[in-house]
RNA sequence: GGGCUCGUAGUGAAGAGGCCUAUCACGCCUCCCUGUCACGGAGGAGAUCGCCGGUUCGAAUCCGGUCGGGCCCGCCA
């Protein structure tokens, strides 16, 4: 009967089985330290006898093993107890060496991102590496948690659609039964759609984005936390939402990961219940004071600015997590609403944490005759199919709604203070990587 | 798409015209070592210095091209 590494120091005094994988061995002359890797984490096996150690002649770190001892405490061995007098088996040799280090971390280096991805198979071993998508999973988990628990349903879309509607991002363009079909780069339309059967909506899915960017924070298939809510009294209940469901998640995960996050060399969370808001033309007129840039005539804020709002409001507020609401009129998509007191702006506000834009959260119009005076006011054609069924929703009658579109990934890269949104990724997909 | 950068053993780095028959660390192989946990010690294998061409008596090093990365901008989340 397997127990994992973590019971070995439940079992003192008895003969225990546990299996894994070879993860380092230390070879002392007549005794022998190796490391077992099972899904809980590491045990330690000390090994006297020399026909057992010469079993692992040959054998490589990932060497799939059955190890049979007994477990002893002993405060000099990594969780306090180990496998002593052990029998080896071996479930399935490995003569290969591995390409990369498993066991001990790894460059994370611009410049050598590339051979981490080539050697993501075996990289994500590492247990610096797996530590990553563990709280990536914790994340999602309690983001999850949060939505449920305030009665949004979770959803799934189609990724394959008939043609590009939302407009933005480029889109990937597939072969679909000879004919032409595009990989969805948000699921805007269908979730709005679904606010009319459930009022609050979410999905966690995959958006596809053909860009051309190679930055550090793009990347051609992400991760998005799509959320739509009906029956708001206004653009702050989405904002709080979402504010709150980020509080929750963020706060939940430095608790139970504390350790993790500490040795991946995290920053400390500073963050309050409720963050910080300031309007685009605050921002573009604090930073070009503060800098003497001039951004006062930008539409949307340069990367700068988000780095330098958010140290800002980190210093002067306490929150590394900030508002940006009321973009310009300029850069409204036909789907937003316009500021009911302020024409010259949108109901539409951007969540920026530790210095990159990782949510966008805007209200929509939902009353159909406006929605197709704002369409025919940006050239768009109401009666062309890729708008048809959306705007069947709203002629049947939507509530006043809002959401936001949330990069998972940028948030698993912020949270642990990664450098580039591709480590937060356990294979990523850019303009120039396809594999693993 | 534009600008700027970088390609040296499996991995991470040093070398910036001759001292290079290319150095170091990790990993690998052999040997020594009974409490290691980045174990320690001795030895060994492993690189046509991304590729092509040029300058030079001489190129890992300088120049041009090419291929492949990275960072930033634009676009976008």
């Amino acid at each position: 009967m397997r127990i994992l590494s973590s019971e070995v120091k439940d079992h003192i005094g008895e003969e225990v089985q546990i299996e894994g994988w070879l993860h380092k061995k230390r070879l002392l002359g007549g005794l022998t330290f190796i490391n077992v890797r099972d899904r809980r984490g590491l045990t330690q096996v000390v090994i006297t006898d020399k026909d057992e150690v010469e079993k692992l002649r040959g054998l490589q770190i990932g060497t799939v093993l059955k190890v049979e001892g007994m477990a002893h405490e002993e405060p000099r061995a990594p969780g306090g107890a180990e496998l002593k007098d052990a029998k080896i088996t071996v479930l399935v040799p490995v003569e290969a060496e591995p390409p990369i280090e498993i066991d001990k971390p790894l460059s994370h280096k611009p410049d050598n991102l590339d051979t981490l991805f080539e050697h993501r198979v075996l990289g994500l071993r590492n247990l610096q590496e797996a530590k990553v998508f563990k709280i990536r999973a914790s994340l999602l988990r309690y983001l999850r948690e949060f939505l449920y628990d305030n009665e949004f349903v979770e959803i799934n879309t189609p990724k394959i659609l008939a043609g590009a509607t939302e407009g933005g991002a480029e889109v990937f363009k597939i072969d679909y039964f000879g004919g032409e079909a595009v990989l969805a780069q948000s699921p805007q339309f269908y979730k709005q759609i679904m606010t009319g059967v459930y009022e609050r909506v979410f999905e966690i899915a995959p958006a596809y984005r053909a860009e051309l960017s190679a930055t550090s924070r793009h990347v051609s298939e992400v991760t998005m936390l799509d959320i739509e809510m009906g029956f708001i009294e206004g653009h702050e209940d989405v904002l709080d939402m979402v504010q709150d469901m980020v509080y929750h998640a963020l706060t939940k995960v430095y608790k139970e990961h504390a350790d993790d996050l500490k040795s991946l060399q995290a920053p400390e969370l500073v963050l309050k219940e409720k963050f910080p808001r300031y309007t685009v033309a605050q921002v573009h007129e604090m930073y070009t004071k503060a800098t003497g840039t001039d951004t006062t005539n930008e539409k949307d804020l340069i990367p700068d600015e988000e780095k330098w709002i958010c140290e800002y409001a980190t210093k002067n507020d306490g929150c590394e997590a900030v508002y940006v609401t009321q973009f310009p009129v300029e850069a409204m998509k036909f789907y937003h609403m316009v500021n009911p007191d302020d024409p010259t702006t949108v109901m539409w506000g951007d969540l920026l944490f530790r210095g990159l834009e990782i949510a966008t959260c805007p209200q929509r119009e939902h009353n159909y005759d406006k929605m197709i005076e704002q369409m025919k006011a940006k050239g768009l054609d109401p009666e062309h199919p890729g708008y048809k069924y959306y705007l069947q929703a709203f002629k049947h009658g939507l509530p006043a709604h809002g959401g936001c579109g949330f990069g998972i990934d940028r948030l698993v890269e912020k949270t642990i203070g990664l450098g580039n949104v591709k480590e937060a990724i356990l294979f990523p997909r850019d303009i120039n990587r396809l594999a693993p």
